[in-house]
DNA sequence: ATTATTTTTCAGAATATTTTGAAAGTTCGA
DNA sequence: TCGAACTTTCAAAATATTCTGAAAAATAAT
């Protein structure tokens, strides 16, 4: 297989995925375009890679930006605007972990505290397995949050493997 | 709030999290409605209860059999079928992680094999760039997937307490 | 200040996904 | 075997999401 046909089948599929997990197709491909791209791109090289349209290119990037996975890279003596992605994997997935979880776990981990907040009978059954399943999700929450902070730890040993590699 | 209030909203509220995640809006609902109801419901009740119609039903029902997360059940004497929904929440969420995991990931993994496998120069530094970038992704897979399995292990803690407060 | 270049916005168009509902299929008791 | 009760299927309709492209806004060079 060449190197291009490969390119291109990384982004496409990175798409597929994305859009699995509730990431809009184009904006999982601007990224893997961008993750497997030596240099910067200017929004006019990514709208002919990936044949999009201006307004796509420009929605999705800042998009990714506000993600925290891509940035904008000036080039000296250009007027365009061009960009770059995070190329250290556990970096990006730590900051999409994160960003989710702010973004969409958090605000319903504070309504169920609400929802807890119930007029009944302290014996209706029906009110305390109510409660139950509640407390359960946000036990689990919580959990999960800590297993996600122990992977953030992990991400220094990746690092301090990664930093060696360039020595070698 | 009231009981059907505070449900109401866990149930409208599940299925907006759903969809930011990829998963049907009705199915979340449908999860949410079966995981806050005390009995098993049949699929008329659960038409009535989220106003939705039986195929529509019907279909959701049969994708959360299929995640392994919602049971059928038969009552004696009864010809309808009724349906109940795993409400360990730990069980629940490692069985949608596995099953993702088997479904979403696990291709996209082998077809990465595949990329590796590319006609260049053994200098070419883009073509180097690019399996790394592979190889990265492939490594963080096998970190998650391992500590995902760390966190089945934790499961038994967590089955273990909740059976502890079967006996208080 | 004017003009050329680039970025941003957003209404409407295109596309994708979900839902309906009625017909076909199944199951089971009489 | 028949028919009532229930479940499944799926084409078409409804809805939701994404994308386009041209106009407006911003930016920078002359």
């Amino acid at each position: 297989m060449k190197l291009s046909e490969a390119k291109q089948q990384f982004i496409l599929n990175w798409g597929v995925l994305g859009t699995q997990w509730g990431i809009n197709r184009t904006m999982a491909q601007i990224h893997a375009l961008l993750l497997v791209s030596t240099d910067p791109m200017s929004a006019d090289d990514i709208m002919k890679e990936l044949q999009i349209s201006r307004g796509n290119t420009n929605m999705n990037v800042r998009e990714l930006m506000d993600w925290g996975i891509v940035d904008k890279v000036l080039k000296p003596g250009e007027r365009k605007e061009f960009f770059t992605a995070e190329k250290d994997i556990w970096i990006v997935a730590m900051k999409i972990i994160r960003e989710r979880k702010r973004r969409e776990v958090e605000p319903i981990l504070g309504l169920l505290d609400q929802l807890k907040d119930i007029e009944a009978d302290k014996g209706d059954k029906d009110a305390k397995q109510f409660i139950a399943t509640i407390n359960d999700i946000q036990r689990f929450a919580n959990q999960a949050t800590r297993a996600v902070d122990g992977m953030v730890k992990m991400d220094e040993h990746w690092f301090a493997g990664t930093l060696l590699k360039l020595f070698k």
